[in-house]
DNA sequence: ATTTATTTTTAGATTAATCTAAACTTTAGT
DNA sequence: ACTAAAGTTTAGATTAATCTAAAAATAAAT
């Protein structure tokens, strides 16, 4: 019955997602930088959590979740997404302003509370961002999406999701009308810099640097009738 | 720019309690009971609070909020009942079970939310349980309401709040369908003790003991057309 | 008014989380 | 293979919050 603190399901959470994009073991550095702090302070931290049980940890490799571990952590991205979502749909927050605020959110807990939260929201499967939200027993729903870069001139997508998080990036996508569900045509690449025109919603043409293009994910559409 | 932590505004919430019921300076042995601690503790903090100019604080003496200290403490009240208006009417969670939940929600740092939530829950006035709930500026609304045990017989009055807060009492007041807007006209009082008969919403008929009766807020109605 | 009881404060320790600086492993480069 | 660089761990300190036990101040009671 031992509990955990908000600054060790931080640490879970980060772990978890290092080694969710890397897929390995993952490094006292890389949590450092990923919890903003020092390597000495992840190095005390990974004994904590690993006399917890909560990870697999020898000294010198990465470290990587236990199943307690990665459930915790399972149970944390589905309260965050799940916040999220509630701040954008009842509350009218923006997609760039719901992150911060669900990072403390997140940590409330009773599980009660995130059933009937889920239940009021009508189970959304994906978050403001388009990141999948695991089921209460931890299930991701998968989707088949690419970069918006891999999609030739002539093909195209319809926006589902972003690579990139920061609120910078996502107000330039408001700015640009470039929200989840747009549906974009490339029209051209240009070899030089690697920007794309498109064409937005069968409508207005627009053109975005190969930076943008990297990062927003679409599910690619069959060709149009017209 | 000093920070506070979650604790700090966990002792300034039970100092503003004991001084709200009380009326006067708060003593390191009440505040002790109130947060389920020990008095040296208490004394610790209080030392740190005085530095932070959250409180008055004269060693022996008690101690009382600051104007700083005053509008922090209120604003979490105002927090903690917004929410547990959230839970009740959004989320369906019963009154006894929405205190606990929101005692963790309540040290959300964002302005911009409760503002949102406040919104969106139609701007409260009171809360599950019939406590007020102060605006944004920290003023409460007032109404003028009296123990039911104060009601003589033949009087009628409105449930619109409770003394004790305990989850049992507000279980049995469920049970009893004695909730929040409830009529109830005292039809007789038993010396012996103190027990009285209800009528309930002009039908039928209970027996509550004095205890209940001294708990239950009401506001006095005038004597019913029938 | 002096003793007793209660309340409050201090002293000294403990735990979680963090830091910087130093020591130690591992990896990479010539 | 050896040295340099990079990455990781330990050592020693610090801060917030807590505890128990002891000391000090106030209040109550004979």
């Amino acid at each position: 019955m031992e509990s955990i603190s908000n600054t060790e399901e931080n640490y879970l959470k980060a772990i978890f997602k290092i080694c969710e994009t890397d897929d390995r073991a993952a490094s006292t550095n890389a949590i450092a930088q990923e919890m903003q702090t020092s390597a000495a302070s992840v190095s005390d931290m990974l004994k904590r959590l690993a006399k917890k049980q909560l990870i697999h940890y020898e000294k010198w490799k990465g470290v990587t979740l236990t199943d307690t571990g990665s459930q915790l952590a399972t149970n944390l991205v589905r309260k965050h997404r799940l916040w999220e979502v509630f701040l954008k749909e009842k509350l009218q927050f923006t997609w760039d302003e719901v992150h911060e605020i669900a990072e403390q959110l997140e940590h409330i807990r009773s599980p009660k509370l995130i059933e009937r939260l889920d239940q009021f929201l009508g189970h959304p499967k994906f978050d403001p961002h388009g990141d999948p939200i695991p089921d209460a027993d931890g299930n991701f729903s998968y989707r088949k999406q690419i970069p918006l870069s891999s999609l030739k001139p002539g093909e195209t997508g319809v926006i589902v999701g972003v690579q990139e998080h920061s609120p910078t990036f996502l107000q330039y996508l408001d700015r640009m009308k470039l929200v989840l569900g747009t549906r974009v045509r490339v029209m051209e690449q240009f070899e030089y810099d690697e920007s794309v025109r498109l064409r937005v919603n069968d409508a207005q043409e627009i053109l975005v640097s190969n930076k943008v293009s990297q990062n927003l994910f679409v599910e690619k559409a069959p060709p149009s009738s017209k």
